[in-house]
DNA sequence: GAATATGTTTAAAT
DNA sequence: CATTTAAACATATT
């Protein structure tokens, strides 16, 4: 379930203690969701970690020539271990003794080696003339639009909730009928704001999500910590969670 | 032990 | 045809 802020924090992380080591080994334990077989990954080996980062909800390690992306999906989680053999693997990395393990209890998170290079923007890099334009084109619920990578890649359900609670939108409202430069500007904020709010929560974080400083999406309180009601809608099984003073632009 | 959480893929509907 | 919506999947934790 990470999102942006904390894959960001991660990515930044992880190349801190990886960087400039050599993969001895590689592990796929579980081949059903990944690019390539365990032969295929095993052109990692022998090759050196040159930088690691976030793109989209994807981290992206450069080993050698290759990439090595890192999709973590709902439940994954990754640990850098010496000893231990953490349940649910699915893939690891081996530096000759420490290992980086890429583990999920649903099987769902998956290795991806040398992805396609993407077309769709990532929501910290878009311009504000594109998204304005793919909004435009959208008549379904800005909600939907945030959250599908098709659009803009990076934004999930939760810092979907966060974002339009921050611009005053609700998340029903029609996607070419809002206030676009605002969406814009609450987009860029919330997220960079909760990059450097987890940053400084969680200074060594390599996995999971810290959302303790979340505004709205907040499945266990009726009320935002400013004291507003807090108003949930369901879209299937997906929920949102929004507050009466949102605007709904139809 | 039923409800919960949600990213992605595929199928179906508009 | 293109766009949008719905259903299916996966399962530990509460």
């Amino acid at each position: 379930m990470p999102e942006i802020p904390d894959l960001a924090v991660m990515a930044k992380n992880l190349e801190k203690r990886l960087v400039n080591h050599t993969v001895k080994d590689v592990v796929l334990h579980v081949s059903k969701n990944a690019n390539a077989t365990e032969n295929g990954f095993y052109a990692l080996v022998n090759h050196t970690i040159k930088s690691i980062c976030r793109e989209g909800k994807d981290l992206h390690i450069e080993i050698g020539d290759h990439i090595l992306a890192l999709r973590l999906m709902l439940h994954g989680e990754l640990r850098l271990v010496v000893a231990e053999f953490p349940k649910f693997p699915i893939f690891e990395l081996d530096f000759g003794g420490m290992r980086l393990c890429l583990t999920d209890f649903q099987s769902q998170a998956r290795p991806i080696l040398n992805p396609d290079p993407v077309v769709v923007p990532d929501a910290l890099d878009v311009s504000f003339p594109f998204f304005h334009q793919m909004l435009e084109r959208k008549k379904s619920d800005i909600k939907t639009v945030l959250t599908d990578q098709k659009n803009i890649r990076g934004i999930g359900n939760a810092y979907a909730d966060e974002i339009l609670y921050d611009a005053g939108i609700a998340p029903h409202s029609i996607a070419n009928k809002v206030p676009a430069e605002k969406l814009f500007k609450s987009m860029r904020t919330v997220l960079i704001q909760a990059i450097e709010r987890i940053g400084m929560l969680d200074p060594d974080r390599i996995t999971v999500e810290n959302r303790s400083f979340m505004k709205v999406h907040l499945p266990d309180k009726l009320q935002t910590p400013k004291g507003e009601t807090i108003l949930i809608d369901k879209k299937g099984t997906r929920k949102s969670y929004y507050v009466k003073s949102q605007s709904v632009y139809k």
